[in-house]
RNA sequence: GGGCGAAUAGCUCAGCUGGUCUAGAGCGCCUGCCUUACACGCAGGAUGUCGGGGGUUCGAAUCCCUCUUCGCCCA
């Protein structure tokens, strides 16, 4: 016996610190990109470094983990590369938010002096999600944690930008773009989000100045869900086919409260049976009436007529009263001049999608201005062929359609944001007046190249997501040719949400393509979003969320990482009771808890010396011991395949039956007797516990590291000191024993027969019974023979008889296989009772014997299915037919 | 307006290319047990017209159509 003592209840928050601790030490996460194994390599979706961990990284750093550590076992080279994104806006507006505290807004610092503040944030709050993410047991390779905003990485960054510009792929452009008003930035088209708004439709009337056909009355209608931008219109157009608005193309009206007069045209783009059918054209506060204006009014001035925080704007065209209002306030304000006015026709609710921020929601107000450009179709072209040729393919594979179809129809990427945090666009404008010269460069220009006056860098930064999509490749030091860059790219799976396809995949393998003209990785895992029980998704606002660290806490990691794996199957979202943590975790920490007490059983039952499997006589092996090693050995292939092709949920389900259901519920059970000598075979028991066990240890340790390890250290004889430095396990055919599982399975049946008719009448657990059993196959009567000690021993019984015939009172039960079983009970036995019980055993067995009859007695099943189908049908009527039989004769001896 | 997904026990879900499904699991519930690994446990039990309707097929939870409800994405 080992001295080993280990607590009778596992607890996480003592041991896993400590085990996270002994990995550490050993350096099992560091890659080592010199090694001859076969790299693996995944690159951890950079969480935002003003972030906090929620269950949404909780679920997906464990499906990575699973996939990096199953990995690492089967001896391959793992690199998980962590590190976290700088997060342009979201971090300036954390710290904007902090400043506006004191009262101080970014501008009363200066940019240098708000940048530095904002570093000071990060030093102090960046590595909190990653050390975070260590408490979850994410073997990521510490050593080569990067930032976005790292100065290799920022020459990366400037380097694909100046290259992008040289190769005509990048651009300056003037054009309407999303403008955040709250955040003072534009936006890309990804991150203004539609978000369906009940909103309503305003019909204006514009009073006609000049050109008026004979019998039109003395306005044009225009309906609007934004009257507040008409007074920036330099036009009204129509359908040109539409006849309402006939003659009065060429006539001019006045923008009303303002005086403003515009021409009406006709533009076939217009919908006639929107609105009224006349359309208002606003090109600098919205992007369609841009082209619209680039066809009917080329060269014309477009009037901004709002400011950059939304208000309405101090210049000529809006009218004083306006100037300075907020646009909602204005909005209202406008409305109640019209009426006045007489000029508001009707109000009609309307349901549309109006975009806002994706960062703070706030209503993006589209704008015209001066912004830098990704020309992206030819990027796309390159993605879109290397997904069509199987280069890149995702689970599950639906998620390919959205890729493909934003590819598809892809407009070009506004880069350019009107930040302080972030790389800072690699742009000089020549100041002086006549020369407009535009130095995009690699190093800052002294003076104009172009006439060598004085330069001006241009102000803004650069998307976040322009320094993402180089994530795979400029993490191993490219532009560098660096040895990591040559080993670990390109890797191999992406784990992500489904929310940041256009965001992130998308580019990323834009970039890998056009950079390094490999795809980043050959599979993208899309795992689900965490919801609540009303399928919202978790946020701050709402407060819905889980904090995963509190989970970690009151279950333990693994209990957290089996519930994430186990209820989740790939792109399935998983919902989740924030008031109900027991029930979404107990089952994992319950099931930590088993195993360690099956192992903490085992270990005190071991003896130094456990000889190998191999090295034991298997002509001494028990029904029982064939059975476990051959489920074993099933167990061994179903997790493997489950693992590699990404059925997460099937390993982590299957290793628990397999642990609970078969070795706790039966092996070692049955095993007992032989461990405490009782009987004889006790080394070849322990040998199997201690193979099996083992097996099982490295089974689990992707799914649930903390506990697997931790038994580890205690397994005798071990030559890998550490599990998660060990091997995955190995097949041995030879173990695989289909007889014996069958026989075990009837076993397992008579023995659970027994128990339920003690349950149903009520025999007290501590009393034994006799039992009668008549096997219905001579397979039946060896596998009762077999394991006759274990059947008495599991049903409390004092003798299983197999040779006599029921007499007396008692309970009547038959077997799946026909075998059926009498237990003499005498006076416990309500005869009622019994021949109730029974009476509708053979109603549910008549039922299905008539179904199947049916099937059988139909030629056209019988010419039609295959064969093997049919004769398992004959099969099963057999056995049906012969427990109906049995319990027949079994009912007129009770006199039923 | 277009596309995608979901609807299976009280709750969360599994059930992959139709027959081994007599539809399962966990949690919850009911009954009995502190049996010297585990009460985070053991043994037993109840609960489902597999969202509605139609079709294909010898055979449908599974395939097709349609409707309803919910969710997501795109315009």
């Amino acid at each position: 016996m080992t001295t080993t003592q280990l607590a009778p209840q596992y607890n996480p928050s003592t041991i896993e610190p400590e085990v996270y601790r002994r990995w550490l030490e050993a350096d099992v996460f560091t890659a080592d990109a010199t090694s001859a194994r076969d790299p693996y390599v995944i690159v951890i979706p950079p969480p935002n470094v003003t972030a906090v961990l929620h269950m949404g990284h909780g679920l997906n750093n464990t499906v990575q983990d699973v996939l990096v550590r199953f990995r690492r076992m089967q001896g391959r080279e793992a690199e998980w590369l962590p590190g976290t994104d700088h997060a342009g806006i979201a971090t300036q507006n954390v710290v904007e938010r902090m400043l506006a505290e004191d009262g101080i807004r970014r501008q009363d610092l200066g940019r240098e002096r708000f940048v530095e503040r904002v570093w000071e944030h990060v030093h102090e709050t960046g590595n909190t999600i990653l050390e975070q993410l260590k408490a979850i047991g994410a073997s990521c390779d510490w050593s080569r944690t990067r930032f976005t905003l790292d100065d290799a990485y920022s020459t990366a960054v400037c380097h694909v930008f100046v290259t992008l510009y040289e190769q005509g792929l990048i651009y300056r452009g003037h054009r309407v773009i999303h403008w955040c008003p709250r955040c003072h930035t534009s936006l890309s088209d990804e991150e203004a989000e539609f978000v369906d708004t009940r909103g309503r439709l305003y019909y204006i009337r514009y009073p006609l100045v000049s050109g008026r056909p004979r019998d039109a009355s003395d306005w044009v209608v225009v309906a609007t869900t934004r009257p507040e931008t008409m007074f920036g219109d330099i036009a009204l157009v129509h359908h040109p086919a539409d006849e309402r608005f006939d003659g009065l193309a060429g006539a001019t009206v006045e923008i009303p409260l303002s005086g403003v007069t515009i021409p009406i045209s006709t533009h076939t783009i217009v919908v006639q049976d929107f609105g009224t059918g006349m359309l208002k054209v606003t090109p600098a506060h919205d992007m369609n009436d841009f082209d619209i204006a680039a066809d009917i009014a080329p060269g014309e001035a477009m009037p901004v007529i709002m400011t950059e925080a939304g208000a309405m704007a101090d210049v000529e065209r809006v009218p004083e009263a306006l100037r300075g209002l907020d646009r909602s306030v204005a909005r209202t304000r406008i409305l109640e001049l019209l009426r006045e006015a007489d000029l508001l026709e009707r109000i009609e609710p309307y349901e549309h999608a109006v975009r806002r921020c994706y960062r703070c929601h706030t209503v993006v107000e589209p704008r015209l201005s001066d912004q830098w450009f990704v020309r992206m179709k030819p990027l796309a072209q390159p993605a879109l062929e290397a997904y069509r040729e199987g280069l890149v393919r995702f689970v599950p594979e639906r998620w390919g359609n959205v890729y493909e179809h934003w590819l598809t129809g892809i407009r070009d990427w506004n880069i350019s944001r009107q930040l302080w945090w972030g790389h800072r666009i690699p742009a000089w404008y020549c100041e002086a007046e006549e020369c407009g010269h535009i130095a995009v460069a690699r190093t800052t220009p002294g003076t104009c190249e172009a006439c060598g006056g004085t330069v001006r860098q241009d102000e803004d930064v650069l998307d976040t997501w322009f320094s993402s999509w180089l994530w795979p490749f400029a993490t191993f030091g490219w532009p560098e040719e660096t040895a990591d860059l040559h080993r670990f790219y390109p890797g191999h799976t992406l784990v992500t949400g489904p929310d940041i396809i256009f965001f992130w995949v998308a580019r990323m393998v834009m970039g890998g393509l056009h950079f390094l003209g490999k795809v980043p990785f050959d599979t993208v895992y899309m795992n689900g979003i965490v919801r609540d029980p009303q399928h919202r998704a978790f946020s701050k606002s709402l407060g819905n969320g889980i904090d995963p660290l509190e989970v970690v806490e009151r279950f333990g990691a693994d209990a957290l990482r089996f519930s994430a794996v186990a209820g989740a199957a790939a792109g399935t979202d998983i919902i989740m009771d924030r008031d109900d943590l027991e029930g979404t975790f107990a089952a994992g920490r319950n099931f930590a808890n088993k195993l360690w007490n099956v192992g903490r059983f085992i270990f005190s039952n071991l003896d130094g010396t456990t000889p190998a499997v191999s090295d034991l006589d298997r002509a001494q092996f028990e029904l029982a011991d064939r059975w476990i090693l051959s489920r074993c050995q099933r167990v061994i292939a179903e997790t493997t395949e489950a693992l590699e092709q990404f059925r997460l949920n099937d390993a982590a389900n299957g290793m628990y039956r397999f642990v609970w259901g078969d070795l706790a519920d039966w092996y070692v059970e049955q095993a007992k007797p032989r461990l405490y000598g009782n009987t004889g075979g006790g080394d070849i028991a322990r040998a199997i516990l201690h193979s099996v066990f083992e097996t099982v240890l490295r089974l689990l340790h992707p799914v649930m590291p903390f506990v697997s390890e931790a038994l580890w250290e205690h397994l005798p004889g071990k030559t890998e000191p550490l599990l998660a430095a060990a091997a995955w396990p190995h097949m041995d055919p030879s173990l695989r024993d289909d007889e014996a599982e069958d026989r075990f399975t009837r076993v397992q049946e008579l023995v659970g027969a027994v128990r339920n008719v003690r349950a149903e009448y009520g025999v007290s657990p501590g009393q034994t019974v006799r039992a009668l059993v008549q096997p219905a196959t001579v397979d039946a009567a060896e596998a009762f023979n077999a394991e006759q000690h274990t059947i008495e021993r599991l049903a409390k019984l004092d003798r299983l008889e197999m040779d006599g015939t029921p007499e007396g009172v008692g309970a009547h039960a038959v077997l799946a296989d026909g075998s059926s079983l009498f237990v003499p009970l005498e006076d416990a036995i309500d005869i009622e009772q019994e021949c109730a019980r029974l009476c509708g055993e053979l109603e549910r067995l008549d039922r299905q014997l008539e179904q199947i009859a049916k099937k059988l007695g139909n030629e056209q099943f019988v010419n039609r299915a295959p064969a093997e189908v049919v004769e398992r049908e004959r099969e099963k009527e057999g056995a049906w037919r012969e427990q109906r039989e049995t319990l027949a004769k079994k009912l007129l001896v009770l006199g039923c």
